[in-house]
RNA sequence: GGGGAGAUUCCAGAGCGGUCAAAUGGGGCAGACUGUAAAUCUGUUGGCGAAGCCUUCGGAGGUUCGAAUCCUUCUCUCCCCA
């Protein structure tokens, strides 16, 4: 892997550059539409390439260990060879499953103990065993296995868990290093910034996982339910720490406007459920901004959904029209709804890139946060 | 022509003397969703309103302190036998 930094914003942090894999080279920043289970739901992987331009897509170890196996994408060829898609790909280390699972789950020195949501059996991950499983897989980017801290978490848990995610990331490091990919191609492993909200953590944290010398970060346990203003302000500390030439990755953030405030604050890559999600659930976003499509306000609306919208089916169907395939829950109106919010960040990544390029991207975010948070 | 069953709030369908503005489901309306156990979940759904009040359970009468619930009658639906 390698990252490059090409240009940088004169009023802000945010910069722009490029990062390659064997598996293509890509701008940043960038969002990295989730595809968990190896599938961006609801997408075709030819849509996700030739409609939404997607670059870089996230597939997730925990679902992929529990099904198929990790055997079975690993005798597929790897991840790219088993869903089809064959630009660069990262794998979250099912730190954040882990976390969300809570309730079925026991930490220890050694990793956690968790069950399986699909059948019950429980499992015993540890930093090694993310990291193999990764291997495996056959991802571009890795994450280390780490603790995502819940909010409100006290100070006191937040240490100890930030330490152990700490002690983790030397023994993902040792396993990263004394292992290869069965695939034949490098693979990148990303540590991952803890210390909740507390200053001095993710200060002490931000110190240690640049010291890790890795050749890209990312900050973890934000957008857990703090206040967006603790988001930025530690999404701020961490990259003020954090090594200026390697890409920074915020992970799990987030509606439009968290992601250009970030970019403000020179983080360069994104990935979150949002716009997948929230879209089957009938949220769209816009240049405009907000609106909730399965609204009654829409049903006689016949302009097309999105007439600045760059991706096919913002000009072939109109908001009535989608409206009625949600309402009718039609399986089309999650396709069509994923299609546009996920064309509609690629479009704000992009536009974020060139503003950098120009040198204006603090004016112009500034601008558009209001815009983009609008209920329509 | 004879015998039987039933009419409940947008719909279906509980309730069968007070705790009923009325279960439950559907539909409608609105909200939530941030490293996806999510094509999911939550709220609300007679009218005004703070407690509370007012109009509702096919129509009209009646019994009762009190009726969606009991009685009489009318209207209408459905089923069975001729």
């Amino acid at each position: 892997m390698e990252f490059r930094i090409t240009h940088t914003d004169r009023n802000s942090s945010a910069r722009s550059g490029r990062l390659h894999t064997d598996h293509g080279t890509f701008d940043t920043p960038a969002f990295m539409p989730v595809g968990t289970a190896g599938t961006v739901k609801a997408l075709h992987m030819r849509e996700l390439r030739e409609d939404i331009k997607a670059q870089i897509i996230l597939g997730n170890t925990y679902h992929l260990f529990l099904r198929p196996g990790t055997d079975i994408v690993e005798r597929a060829g790897g991840l790219h060879k088993f869903n089809g898609w064959s630009g660069p790909i990262l794998t979250d280390s099912g730190g954040y499953q882990i976390y969300s699972l809570a309730g079925m789950r026991k930490f220890r020195e050694n990793g956690v103990v968790f069950q399986s949501h699909i059948d019950g059996t429980r499992y015993l991950f540890t930093p090694e065993e993310a990291v193999s499983i990764q291997r495996r897989l056959g991802a571009d980017l890795i994450m280390a296995f780490d603790e995502c801290t819940p909010y409100p978490c006290d100070r006191d848990y937040a240490k100890r868990s930030m330490d152990r995610t700490h002690r983790w990331l030397d023994r993902c490091l040792e396993q990263f290093r004394i292992t290869e990919c069965p695939h034949g191609y490098s693979q990148s492993l990303f540590p991952i910034v803890q210390g909740s909200v507390f200053p001095d953590l993710r200060q002490q944290s931000a110190e240690r996982i640049a010291a890790a010398g890795a050749g890209g970060n990312a900050i973890g346990g934000l957008s857990v339910g703090e206040p967006v203003e603790m988001m930025y302000e530690m999404t701020s500390l961490v990259c003020g720490i954090l090594p200026a030439g390697k890409p920074r990755y915020l992970m799990g953030v987030g509606t439009p406007a968290n992601i250009l405030e970030s970019i403000a604050l020179g983080i360069d890559l994104f990935d979150c459920v949002i716009p997948t999600r929230n879209g089957r659930n009938g949220m769209l976003f816009t240049k405009k901004g907000i609106l909730n499509i399965k609204n009654e306000k829409w049903k006689d609306d016949f302009s097309p959904l999105d007439e600045e919208g760059e991706v096919f089916a913002d000009h072939e169907y109109s908001r009535a029209y989608l409206r009625h395939l949600f309402v009718s829950r039609e399986i089309l109106a999650a396709m069509i709804a994923t299609l546009h919010n996920l064309g509609f960040y690629m479009w704000l990544l992009r536009e974020s890139g060139e503003q950098i390029r120009r040198g204006v991207f603090r004016e112009w975010k500034d601008k558009m946060v209001k815009q983009l948070m609008h209920r329509l």
